[in-house]
DNA sequence: GGTGCTATATATAAGTC
DNA sequence: TGACTTATATATAGCAC
């Protein structure tokens, strides 16, 4: 789509990569809201910057909230997100997203969940460790962007939920 | 994009809705594939149908390869993919994922995941007891399947193909 | 649910600021 | 990077099997 007909293939260019990914993320971002409204169907899209040198971006558009929990070692939770050293997200009802952050009984439970997670976590690394050859994780300093950009990713999530909230509460029902 | 202009909100009709559903799904993962293809960026799609009546399809594409859990009671688990209760998906080396299905090893750890993930079910399910309001949910029958689909993603982010990995290496920093 | 067709609506490559 | 423009490539609504 566009003045000259594109190849399906890795963009040579970086400029015209980082380009064309901020263009087509943003149409793919479009388009997966338009699934869900149309459609009244759940969508998770998650996207990171072939660099990793900026937060990309990572979005959930669904008919549903969404609930985002970072898992770390339990011993260091206090709530709230900070340090993420795995991603576990969750796509919860409208009303969940809003208990989300207001009992403290909720907070006890979602302790529970990171100590779960990080169970899993623990569980897959294991389960890595049974692949003979690491080289072709690039860097540690990339996975340490990545745990950066999705903390940041999360937070705006945060926000966005309590708006699409509103927006949500003043539609009619689907 | 069509012969007559279509508003963006929910499609009424069930029909309409479900052909909507698939052919824009369609769309979006033929995005999704270029995105991935063209600007080497890792891409996650997670799409569920709006009636639950299949899985619809979950994907990611991504230099990376995939794997997909699904999360049942322990009890029930014999290994391979079945009646989900939940889901659970990790992005994995091609490494992992090849592994994923050659040692008797693996799959007692898998199974182990497949525990923890139901316990985190469990919390979950606890949560959402929390919600005073389910009026939100457009009809009961939906609500339970979006119990059954929606919810755990995202459980790994992970590394990658040789390949990808080179590409990275060699191209200048953005 | 799929496939195929066609007319149209959209997305987007390239270029400019 | 972001915003806009233009020309063109694509996606897809509606319909028929």
């Amino acid at each position: 789509m566009g003045r000259k007909r594109l190849l399906i293939k890795r963009i040579d260019n970086p400029c015209s990569r980082q380009i064309a990914y901020s263009k087509r993320g943003k149409g793919i971002l479009k388009k997966a809201t338009e699934l869900s409204t149309l459609c009244g169907a759940d969508v998770g899209l998650l996207m990171f910057s072939p660099t990793g040198s900026r937060i990309s971006f990572f979005v959930i558009w669904t008919g549903m909230m969404i609930s985002v929990v970072l898992v770390r070692k339990p011993e260091t939770f206090e709530g709230g997100f900070d340090v993420p050293l795995y991603l576990s997200l969750s796509l919860q009802t409208c009303t969940f997203a809003c208990l989300y952050t207001q009992t403290d009984e909720f907070m006890t439970l979602e302790r529970k969940l990171c100590e779960l997670n990080w169970k899993i976590y623990e569980a897959q690394e294991k389960m890595r460790s049974y692949s003979p050859d690491v080289s072709n994780i690039y860097s540690i300093a990339e996975a340490q962007h990545h745990q950066q950009f999705v903390t940041k990713a999360i937070q705006r999530i945060e926000k966005f939920k309590k708006t699409k909230l509103l927006e949500k509460e003043t539609s009619p029902s689907l």
